[in-house]
RNA sequence: GGGGAGAUGGCGGAGCAGUCAAACGCACCAGACUGUAAAUCUGGCGACUUCGGUCUGCGUAGGUGCGAAUCCUACUCUCCCCA
């Protein structure tokens, strides 16, 4: 027989964090975060990472645990993430994963194909190539080695020109033939997959308000001390800590950067919901129109059979 | 009261007679995506469209000219300087 398991994901703003604690209460769960900035030590304003007193007892995983000057990658958190699911399992309690990181959380269910990681040095000597020659040259390059892969990939999207071919060095092996054969949760458990949705207005709003609040509770000084120290590539790229550097070095006022917040947190939560509604799995439920009662009864009878 | 500058699509802002439905940026919409993913990249963005085009358009009203967002006249409004 397979577990249940609950995956709760959806826009950033939307509620994610609320529902699944709620959840969790109903259906004897337990948290693990699919996350990739509230992962980080020290970001706790900016990343809205959940605080130890609105968990409401429920245990939460892979929250706050990493040092911003290292790096987040979607296959080490599926990696620890499917090591969670098995002891909350062995527990008898049921996992819930949830989380804007779409990438993360496909990793996961899913699986990732394994790879020996990245080389900073190939992929320099990458992008030097296309400075020099034109992303049309490294894009070729792409063609000839994996042209399936080339095809799905836009020749100016030189991160992932660059990463297909460093995969075919490091690999000895095309993307394309590495991805067919990946495993994830999906093949263990029964994975029930949940999208929490409301209007655009209101998501928009809740974004707008949310980052004024960010701003009351101190996220200016978050950034300054998160600026103070050595940040891995991922965890700079935190939406507030450019916007705010911004402020810093006075290039521009408070409100401004509170204007650049909201604008980047609208454009993320539009890329999510795009990248959500793509898996045909995802059973949405709009939160703004069926209340927080039915979402959570939908989820727990769906998990529960009850 | 006198002198000067300007009014362009949701906003900012180019264009200064034809190749202009009008650069570029922003906002907005849509899409792609497997080790940087809160990232990276792509497309759309006046209206209508049988996707070939058709129509309406650059403050308002006229005029010149084969042809005007671009030149002329009047008007309206805005800004700046001197009183």
């Amino acid at each position: 027989m397979s577990h249940p398991i609950a995956v709760i994901l959806g826009p950033t703003a939307v509620g994610k964090t609320d529902i699944a604690i709620k959840l969790a209460k109903k259906i004897n769960g337990e948290i693990i975060s699919a996350d990739s900035m509230q992962a980080y030590k020290g970001m706790t304003i900016i990343s809205r990472r959940p605080r130890p007193a609105e968990r409401k007892g429920i245990p939460h995983h892979l929250l706050g645990f990493l040092e911003p000057s290292c790096e987040y990658s979607a296959a080490l958190f599926s990696k620890m993430a499917a090591f969670r699911i098995k002891k909350i399992i062995k527990k008898g309690k049921i996992p819930i994963i949830t989380g804007g990181s779409g990438l993360y959380a496909r990793a996961l269910i899913d699986g990732i194909f394994p790879s020996k990681g990245k080389s900073e040095k190939i992929r320099k000597r990458l992008a030097g190539l296309a400075a020099k020659n034109g992303n049309l040259f490294l894009y070729g390059m792409l063609q000839k080695i994996d042209p399936l892969s080339a095809e799905k990939i836009h020749p100016n999207d030189m991160r992932r020109v660059i990463r297909a071919l460093e995969i075919y060095e490091l690999e000895k092996k095309t993307k394309t033939s590495l991805g067919e054969k990946t495993k994830g949760i999906k093949d263990e458990y029964e994975i029930k997959i949940f999208g929490l949705n409301m209007t655009r207005d209101a998501l928009y709003e809740r974004i707008n308000k949310r980052t004024d609040c960010m701003f009351q509770e101190g996220a200016v000084k978050e950034v300054k001390r998160l600026l103070g120290k050595k940040l891995s590539i991922t965890a700079r790229k935190a939406i507030g800590i450019t916007q705010i550097e911004g402020y810093l070095k006075q290039r521009y006022d408070t409100e401004k950067a509170k204007e650049l917040l909201k604008r980047d947190t609208r454009r993320f939560a539009k890329r999510q919901l795009t990248w959500f509604r793509a898996d045909k799995r995802i059973r949405w439920l709009d939160i703004g129109k069926m209340g927080e009662k039915r979402v959570l009864d939908i989820m727990a009878s769906r998990l529960t059979g009850m």
